[in-house]
This record gives structure tokens, sequence and C-alpha cells, in this order.
DNA sequence: GTCTATAAGATGATAGAC
DNA sequence: GTCTATCATCTTATAGAC
């Protein structure tokens, strides 16, 4: 049984994901990701030869654990309520860890520096997030706890939306109470 | 009567926003504002001597011209719908011309590359807004336009949060419809 | 698979001529 | 005020030893 490279290969893209999401693509490079892991430049190219492979490595992961992490949600929660608030947990934790953006809001500011593939894949991510708030507002409307007057798919545009500028301003402010009020009241707004 | 430095100086000024407003402040040298204008480097380091100070001086000047608009927004306006209506439509222009961001949205992006006056002037910029909005639904409660179940303070707070993120996922998208629907579905949800 | 060495180019910044 | 020339440093990336 050979030895893997998943080892130094996750650790590369762990380290470069919290660099990305903390200071921005265009403000990170091999040298810090090395010194951080304690290897060299050159063992970051042997995996992954360009920082766009890199980037790309770290996003598609991204992606795909994120849709896990939704799909756990529907599975410990009992109703649509719950779902929307542990939705909002979950971009929580990201801002109270380090003080990082969701990976694709920090790429999305950063979007002309990507080739399309890339850019495809950052749209890709927030598709599968407005197509899992569809759901759940739609589950919430059939029992009667969400506000049924305008669309589940502009609503779940709207959360997306503001989820996605509420990190970036209480990240800004400092202060991760700002986020904890925004979100409480937003939610008394998604009511009937 | 002495020639001013203004026509260069306002120049750098308007190349650079403009620069990193689509790319973000990590993304840009002095090379790529310079040979837009059909200048040189050390033409830009003879008015701002460090990155650092071009970009205080354009974030001081945006701010400055943002809380202009606010008021001529007032002025004009009939009514507090009719005003975050133009404040809407404010920052669509801002995507409809050459897909750009709000320059702080950026920057609050790129937040850990800076010191910590420029993320005061920032953040400044953010409570500017806030409390523009704030003050806009206070006359809309009045009035009886607008929802007073929540606070105008985190009602503001909401609709900023939802204005930079609208921004950011309608410029990825590539659609600026996108944004005009979500802003119609939003406005929807403010009134009683 | 990890390293050393190195390339080729860009970066922010300064000195000094005009 | 704008330029040329130059600097030290950092950047992504590759070749080749171990």
């Amino acid at each position: 049984m050979k030895k893997n490279n998943n080892d130094t290969m996750q650790l590369i893209m762990d380290t470069g994901q919290f660099l990305i999401q903390e200071r921005g693509y265009n403000a990170i490079s091999y040298a810090d990701i090395a010194e951080r892991i304690g290897i060299k430049k050159a063992s970051i190219h042997y995996y992954f030869p360009s920082k766009q492979d890199l980037v790309q490595g770290i996003l598609h992961r991204y992606r795909k654990e994120f849709l896990n992490e939704l799909d756990q949600i529907d599975q410990i929660s009992i109703n649509s309520e719950e779902k929307l608030f542990r939705f909002f947990q979950h971009y929580r934790e990201t801002l109270a860890n380090d003080a990082k953006l969701c990976l694709c809001s920090m790429m999305a500011a950063e979007l002309v520096s990507f080739p399309i593939e890339i850019r495809n894949e950052i749209n890709g991510f927030f598709r599968d997030n407005e197509n899992w708030i569809e759901k759940v507002i739609e589950q919430g409307k059939e029992s009667g706890s969400m506000d049924y007057q305008i669309s589940s798919r502009e609503q779940s545009r709207i959360i997306m939306a503001f989820v996605q500028g509420a990190q970036l301003l209480a990240r800004s402010s400092g202060d991760l109470h700002y986020y904890d009020v925004m979100v409480e009241n937003l939610i008394k707004k998604l009511k009937p």
C-alpha cells in the first residue's frame, strides 16, 4: 500500500484556502503557503504546477464540501426555520474562525483575475446555495412558517446576497455581534 | 495664475479608482495606471509617493463624493421610497459602468492589506451609508410607507449588506437583470 | 516526493537630469 | 512636473540533484 500524496497535497490546499479567504488570491504567494507549512515552493509546484491549478483545486473541493454541509443540515434539522438558521451559522463560523470570508465571495471580488472555467465554478457555488435555499423556503411556505408573497427563487437570491454582504460588513466592523443581530432581524422579516 | 497639479493628479486617481473597483488593490500596479494615462510610473510617485498614499487619496475622495450623492438624492426625491430607489440605482450604475464594484466593498474584501487608518475610513463609508438609510427609513415609517416591525438601524444594516452582496453576485453572474429583480423584490419586503 | 538553484519578469520605490 | 535609469525585492515557474 503506497504512501499517499494526500497528506502534503491537502495541507497545501488547506493553507492556500485559508490565506485566500483571509487576504485574497492576489495577495498571497507560493512562498507564503510554503513558509506556513514548512516546505519549499518547488514542492507546491509539484502538486499544482501553476497558481491557477491551485486555486481551481481549492475551489472545486470547497464547493463539494459545502454541498455536503448543506446535505448535513438537511439531515439534522427538523424544519425549514432550523435549516435556515444553521445555514447562517455556517457562514458565521467562517467569520468567527480568524475573520475569514467565504472563499467564493472573495474570489467573486477578484473575478477579473480568473479565466472562464474558474468563473463558472464560482457561479456554480452561488447557484448551489440558491437552489438549496429555494427548496428550504418552499418547504417553509408549505408549513406556513415563511412569507409566500415573493417567489422562493427571488427570496433565496436576496438571502444569498444578504449573507455575503453581511459577512463582508461584519468582518470590516471587527464585531461578530454585528453579524448576529443582522441575521436575527432578517429572519424576522422572512416570516409571514 | 499657476497651472494646477489637479489635472494629472485627478486623472491618476480616476484611473486608479477605476482599476481597483474592477480588479482590486492587490491586482493593480503603478505601471497599469501609468500606461492607461500615457505617463510614466515616476510621475505617479511624484503625487503619491507610496501605493498606500494613492489608495488613501482615492478612498477619501470617494467617501466625500458619495456623501454628496446621498445629499443630492435627498434634495431631488419627494419621499422615502424614491430615495431608497435612487440609492439602489446609484449602486446599479457602478455595476452597469464596466462591471465595477463599490470601491469600499472591494477594499473590505482586501481589508487585511490595509493599515488601521484606511480600515477606519472604509468603515466610515459603511457607517455613512447606514446613517443615511436609517434616516430614510425613519421618514418612511412616519409616513406609513415602511415596515416598522424592526428597528430602523437594523433595517438599514440589512439593506447595506444586501446591496453590497447583490452587486457582488450580479457582477459574478454577468447579468445586470439579476440585480434589478433582487432590488425590486427587496423593496416589496420593506413595505408594511 | 522534496529539495537547491536559478531563471525571467514584475513590483514598489528612489535619484537625478531636464 | 515629467522624464530616464536604476534598485532591491518579490513573483511565478522550471531544471535537475538526491
